[in-house]
DNA sequence: CATGAATGAGTATTCATTCAT
DNA sequence: TATGAATGAATACTCATTCAT
């Protein structure tokens, strides 16, 4: 006889997916607005308003499709682990049957930072922002954070099955320098031609297998001229 | 943010910088308690309430010894490069004079992992909240950076002149990257134990300089036939 | 309560009484949905949403029926007091002809209250959110609310006259309390059998004619002169 | 590492019931405030604008005095109860000892009605918006209303012992009507002087004691048994 | 006739900032 | 120096209303 909970507003289209292309257009837009935000301004301060201004449209009208901020925020991010573990994987894919677990390492690597810095503002949203999101939220993405970090795990396990990469190193451990050095590109680079995206993903993959140190100096050969 | 802002209203300490013993105090409570939620929440999540219930005090007694919320976060930025580059220059001055720019370089990388991770808050806050900052502030800080950044290049320059680093490499995104992998640390490290500062430290370090790949299976000896 | 308020923009069966059969049953749907969520929201807690996700249609269709929400509340609200009227007056015309005052008038509490409890959501929704209209609204439903009034009034009135009941009785206040005990079932009444409609009927009937206090006690007497 | 759950602005006075005389001041006037809004426009109907500008301050200032909007309302409520049952009781204490079981419930109902109507905003706030409450405040506040019915359940059970009441009526029917016919009043009471309290509250006391009829017409007998 | 989609005027809430004491 | 109290601009969110299709 009291009040009952309430929710759900007017309309519902978050709830069945079925939109029609009109409303499935403006969603998208809406999605990658909000990507472009979270890349630069990360979890806290991206607002509602920049979102809809930048996807031509009302704050209010975000709810229409969203059921609130953080729904939004959460698809974007999700969104960007799915894409960018979509397409390393797709990368791999189109490598040559017979290529080396090095190399498919390699390429994963490559295509990890190629794929954030050329390609995807959802890749460089979730780089970005992830670190900033509330406790709940990360609980929820999660899994979609684990499933990329297994499958990166799982190459690095194959090349070092391979022989192709140490055993003895800690795999996790590696694997979060080397994603850390390639989301960290997010704060540096700059897509003016300054910087070139392949050169630096180049480098990267160079870290991984062989460091960047020339054979010890001094020994070996004549080198020695360069005392210094 | 909110609103107007204003320059300087309130008392006079922070014109002069000679403070009671206790106002120092405090006034160093609060910046230390800054740091740790900076290096927490990041620029836009940092709230004054949270600093000041950190700091034992009220929120609106921060504007007695700063002029604005970003005064405060701007201080701790500036000093958590700072601190970092003091840190790594002080354990550079404490190696063997004799120590060879290679090592020396690997030592700045190490230490700024152990400082970041073990050490110092501020140097956390500086590493997850630079990205957020406002272009204004992102310029008045920026001095402090580039010193670091030069700091770091010198060293790397020197291991190129000495041989012991391949001068074909783009300075600046190697320096970036590992950067990056270290910075990236506070967002993956888990200080319970699980994770080893040490290790990852070294890590990084062995990266940098010689990969972790396995000489190339299945070729025994040539080791030399590299000499690229 | 948002935008600018307008008068009957939409399209116009509103107008012209005569809709469609079809369209005459959706308007009734959207109605009795409207009562039953007045009935428990009241007039500020109602939302057009859930009024047409009750009926089966969306909030905007809504408008294609009725000019505005205060509309589709106004007639709801008129329903119910009408209907109430409409029924106990029907209940008065089945009752003997030579049925006394005293009864007729118990007759008309006693269907009230079955009315509003067992029969009508409009009749809940009127007796639940008259009070919070806002003064326009309420200005043009009063001639209803005023009828009825008068209609309980007369049946007073004739008890009196009859001898059946204390001429010197506030009729308004005895009227309006008699009411209020009424309406005010709504609030506490449980369809779930744990209350008895007709028993609270009865008891109100019996607190208007003789209350719940037995004979002075001390005093043996007529007792069963009590006919009755 | 990541966010943690936030919550608590900046001040805290909720906390702590220690409050300076000044802070006390202001948030009586909210309170009070508040309750005038309540009983004017129920629950839904209330708006924090509306309590902030009769309590003198900014809707944004009361949060530094209540948690949320349901904190306050939720504590008016509650108020309402609690004040009307101290009323009563007090006024059941002032009667002679010897005071009959009959003459105290008719006494606790009288003052319920003159509280209501001519004292306390908070009382006829609780009257009024309570049916439109959520179900969680709603729970949360029961207590105080049960208490208050036990309260005057017992009233009805003592009479009843005392041979005062019949003790064949449902006692919470019963209490339910006379709370209803009560609380009603503030629906259509007029403070303007067309209404009489003590009047309306002597009328609702003779309806639960022996109502309003005359010794049934027609029949000539017991009449003068009737001294009253 | 109906609805999907959008709008925009509000409403509660937050938080940096002020200031009298 | 500190703080209790307040302010007000900004922000997320709601909901009646519109309208093209």
């Amino acid at each position: 006889m009291a009040s009952a909970p309430r929710k759900r507003p007017a309309a519902e289209p978050r709830a069945g997916q079925k939109l029609s292309p009109r409303g499935e257009l403006k969603r998208t837009q809406i999605l990658d607005a909000a990507a472009e935000v979270l890349a630069v301004r990360g979890f806290a301060g991206t607002m509602l308003s920049e979102i809809a201004e930048r996807a031509g449209t009302q704050a209010g009208s975000l709810y229409y499709h969203f059921a609130s901020r953080e729904d939004l925020i959460e698809e974007v991010l999700r969104r960007g682990v799915t894409l960018t573990m979509a397409h390393v994987r797709a990368a791999l894919t189109e490598l040559a049957p017979e290529t080396s677990a090095r190399d498919r390492l390699a390429a994963a690597i490559r295509e990890h930072v190629r794929f954030q810095l050329d390609v995807s503002a959802y890749a460089r949203a979730s780089a970005r922002s992830t670190g900033q999101v509330p406790a709940e939220m990360r609980a929820r993405i999660n899994r979609e954070f684990r499933r990329y970090g297994v499958f990166l795990d799982e190459l690095i396990m194959e090349a070092m099955a391979d022989g192709a990469i140490d055993p003895g190193v800690d795999r996790s451990a590696l694997r979060m320098l080397l994603i850390g050095a390639a989301n960290w590109t997010t704060e540096w680079f700059r897509p003016d031609g300054t910087s070139n995206v392949d050169e630096i993903a180049d480098l990267l993959v160079r870290l991984m297998l062989s460091g960047v140190a020339k054979p010890k100096p001094g020994r070996r050969l004549p080198k020695k001229s360069k005392v210094d």
